[in-house]
DNA sequence: ATTCATTTACGAAATAAATCGTAATTTCAA
DNA sequence: TTGAAATTACGATTTATTTCGTAAATGAAT
């Protein structure tokens, strides 16, 4: 059986997967004008991190062309998981419905919202 | 009016916080033999950490003993509903719902927690 | 072919975070 | 009051992360 070590993308690398999952598929440049409108930084900074993270195995790259293209090789649900397990542990004291609750009087959700979630929970406990 | 801006605790300061939030109250050598259950690390590192964390203003010590008894001073719900909140924003994309149900899903909660949870959601829906 | 614009490669600097060694200080007990 | 044990102070090192400058490569247009 093969192991293979989840790899903790740091805050930046964060903001690139972000733009990657959105667009599937996506050069530098694209990339980079995206971050932009939220940050600012050099455009060898974006390419940089690109470049560690295909090293990393957080991405993967298409050289075929002059213009290189990326894509996430991780998947958003699966990063969810991940750090959302770690934040339940490290600020949670390991309790997922202490989380929730935070969660849900904190950001209020919409009716619409609410009523999904209430059907996620009757499902629960049904099963 | 007077502005005091949010200082992200990391990842180590968040293990310490974790300990002096458990224990209200503790010298460096409590918390460190506490932290030393699940990590190792040398105690001046501990102390070095904590120092810092005097600093900046995540806890107060009170210095007036030769061992020195630390509290944290920031709370845990506020430091909760900034990282959850930063956390919603990058990796759920800004939606809670995803959140809720990401950890309701992956984290099962036992009948109780399901039940405490819908309360929460009926008076949501009715206030 | 030469030039121009764009992109990639790469090293290095700047910043942030964590770790530790050693010296100085304090307290208590002999 | 001297010494042992514990603690704090503090600088320095290491490691991780982010940033950027400059050079090389690429490809398109003339």
């Amino acid at each position: 059986m093969s192991f293979s070590k989840y790899i903790k993308p740091t805050e930046s690398e964060l903001e690139i997967l972000q733009v990657l999952w959105a667009k599937k598929i996506a050069s530098v440049r694209e990339v980079h004008e995206e971050l932009l409108k939220t940050k600012d930084a050099g455009y060898t900074t974006t390419l940089k991190l690109m470049q560690i993270m295909n090293e990393k195995g957080l991405v993967k790259r298409d050289d075929t062309f002059k213009t290189h293209i990326y894509q996430p090789a991780v998947s958003r649900e699966k990063t969810q998981k991940h750090l959302l397990g770690k934040m339940i542990n490290t600020l949670f004291g390991g309790s997922t419905t202490e989380l929730v609750i935070q969660a849900l009087g904190n950001h209020k959700a919409s009716p619409d919202e609410l009523e999904e979630i209430q059907k996620i929970l009757t499902d629960l406990k049904n099963q």
